[in-house]
DNA sequence: GAATTCCCGACAGAAACGGTCGTATACTAA
DNA sequence: TTAGTATACGACCGTTTCTGTCGGGAATTC
């Protein structure tokens, strides 16, 4: 129902706990989840996969834990849900870039690709920075949304 | 994972498939159901959903079914959903005003919270007969989005 | 070598989703 | 009035997805 998994939310947290403590060289997983009451064990897993996606750096051993790969400003809500919940599509329909397994005359799609799009380009407009900065900046950006 | 449910597609394309027969005075269940191979029980059910709604008006018996209650431009692919999947928000931990169930320095909801909007508003903007035509409208609306 | 921390696969409980069945109710037409 | 058509509605079930847990293994530091 057009919801983000809690995983893409730890993931996201997690990214925005990081960007706030630019200072350490790295947090551990258990940090992070004792911070927001996130499962350890869960949030592990997580943290894997971005791991694995480029997006965090990590480092076993004492002292060790993870840390941003890139600029809290480089890094985009799109990344972070994509590496967590892959690629998404908001028609249930559509697998790859084949059609509709109804009907070929479910012309519902094109235009729902289009909203899928902008949702696309809304969340590739927030960077892990935008999150972990508490000031609201408003009027920050202003999408052109081809419908 | 950001996915429209099922039921939401096919209740859109049953909204599509009334808008673009304007003629009859109503379609039945089976109408629809035949014309895009939908499981027609489970239209049925939304078809209902739709109508206790207000997006559609039913007649039972004979040459009964089902009709738009409005124009297709005044639908938006926004209640359609509203209607089938209930209220949506992005982040899994809103519910209602109140805030996150995890700690109170949950500050993430608050930029999601506007990405929701700045999608809810994308939906709100597609109307029924946005859907129904099919020549593709591009530079149809610039949406700002307040970030 | 011992403590810490990341890595990874398997698995189980819970919830949501998709679909079916049976029955009751409303309306039309003959 | 009766038969046929169509909506209304609740219960149910199998499957999938999601969330979280468990256990073992590998890397790094002290």
């Amino acid at each position: 129902m057009l919801k983000l998994t809690k995983k893409a939310d730890y993931g996201l947290m997690a990214l925005k706990y990081l960007a706030e403590h630019p200072g350490t060289d790295a947090l551990s997983t258990k940090d992070v989840a004792d911070a927001y009451g996130i499962p350890a064990q869960l949030l592990a897993k997580i943290l894997q996969q971005l791991t694995k996606s480029g997006l965090l750096r990590s480092h076993a051993g004492m002292n060790g834990g993870y840390a941003l790969a890139r600029d809290a400003r480089q890094i985009s809500a799109y990344e972070v849900i994509l590496a967590i919940d892959g690629p998404f599509f908001i028609t249930s329909c559509s697998k790859g870039k084949t059609g509709c397994e109804l009907t070929p005359s479910c012309t519902i799609k094109e235009p729902l690709a289009r909203v899928n799009e902008s949702i696309v380009g809304v969340l590739k407009s927030i960077s892990i920075q935008d999150l972990a900065k508490h000031e609201k900046n408003a009027e920050q950006a202003l999408v052109a949304l081809a419908l």
